[in-house]
DNA sequence: GCGGCATGTCATTCCCCGTTGACTTAGATC
DNA sequence: GATCTAAGTCAACGGGGAATGACATGCCGC
């Protein structure tokens, strides 16, 4: 039993034979496989072993890799994505979180990157417009209400989705001295197309 | 997973024997490829059809894979990127852009999408990096001087860059009577950034 | 304890796609 | 028009990775 292998150092003691912990570990590798590399670049083997499990497994819970990604697609997809912000400081938040490296690895930042990776593939990019649909556009259109709402809300998902991007691509945090700037007015613009 | 077929319906008369030719077809059909399916989604044979050549070819001119993409890349970040762009009316002409939906398939915006799915392959997200960085917050930086120039930069650069996204996900365009207000907004949004 | 089913393992197959190298043919040069 | 080289064609190979199915084994009911 020499299978020590993975990237996450701690797995708590071997499951038991639980169908259903199974399925949920499978589904939490995934997403994080998908999420760093993509539909392509992510590996089954890799994601069973990840998982702890065996990669025909996947075959029989999941169906195939394309049932597994659409399914840590749909687990990504949460409705609750922007209603748990408050609609006072929404754009410092958002700013501030963008703004934030250390923030790399929490859980809305990696599901986040997720949806975007989806939207690379011209098979997924459907269900990330969906995603984008229920998760941004439709929450803040209906916060903002007020005049030109349809097309302020797709300001503030544009804005949202490049600065998502920007991070995703860009691996120096900005300079400390400019932090505070960047913050201060991407909230300041974010903030503004919510409130009217 | 991905779908990629020739969409290319008009082929002028067979190319005579020429290496230059084939290879700027070659090309052009790369980056047509690799903009819309990224770069494992692009198949070699699919580019050569479209390009009215031999797969083999590819192999001969660009050296393989790789070769075509880079080069594909290379040629689709020219100087001209920003530079061109009129400082006064930077933002009022990038928000129409993005509004008018009939440009879909112009040159530009066929460069801008191919850049960006560079950037979701961990591979090539360097290199767009790069590409950003000279071609884009550099000059941008440079106009805007200024306090807080290179926060400034950036949140332009995001902007633009989720515009891009957001049009690239999105099939339907923006309800005709909002799309004055988001020309607007945006506009006077990115213009705001630029100048001060 | 003992079947029986569900869970997990393993080896194998199959397919896709980039690559390779030998072969063919067009076109220039004399 | 003979020859030579570069351009183009074709078939086959090989690796990687997803899918498959036979096999093993732990967990429950009785």
């Amino acid at each position: 039993m020499t299978n020590a292998q993975a990237l996450v150092p701690d797995r708590p003691v071997a499951r038991k034979r639980d169908a259903e912990a199974t399925r949920g570990a499978i589904l939490a590798a995934a997403k994080m496989h998908f999420a760093r590399s993509g539909y392509d670049g992510a590996f089954l083997r890799d994601i069973a072993a990840d998982a702890g499990a065996d990669a025909a497994l996947i075959n029989r819970y999941f169906g195939g890799k394309d049932g597994l990604f659409a399914a840590a697609l749909k687990d990504s997809i949460r409705p609750d994505a922007i209603s748990d912000w408050d609609r006072k400081t929404f754009g410092r938040d958002i700013a501030k979180m963008m703004a934030n490296h250390a923030h790399q690895d929490n859980d809305r930042m990696h599901a986040f990157q997720f949806l975007l990776r989806a939207a690379t593939s011209p098979t997924t990019a459907p269900l990330l417009n969906e995603a984008v649909q229920n998760r941004f556009l439709g929450p803040i259109r209906s916060w903002i209400g007020g005049e030109q709402a349809e097309a302020r809300a797709r300001i503030v998902a544009s804005i949202f989705i490049g600065l998502l991007v920007e991070r995703l691509i860009r691996d120096e945090p900005l300079a400390e001295n400019e932090r505070e700037a960047f913050i201060e007015r991407t909230g300041a613009l974010l903030q503004a197309l919510v409130d009217q």
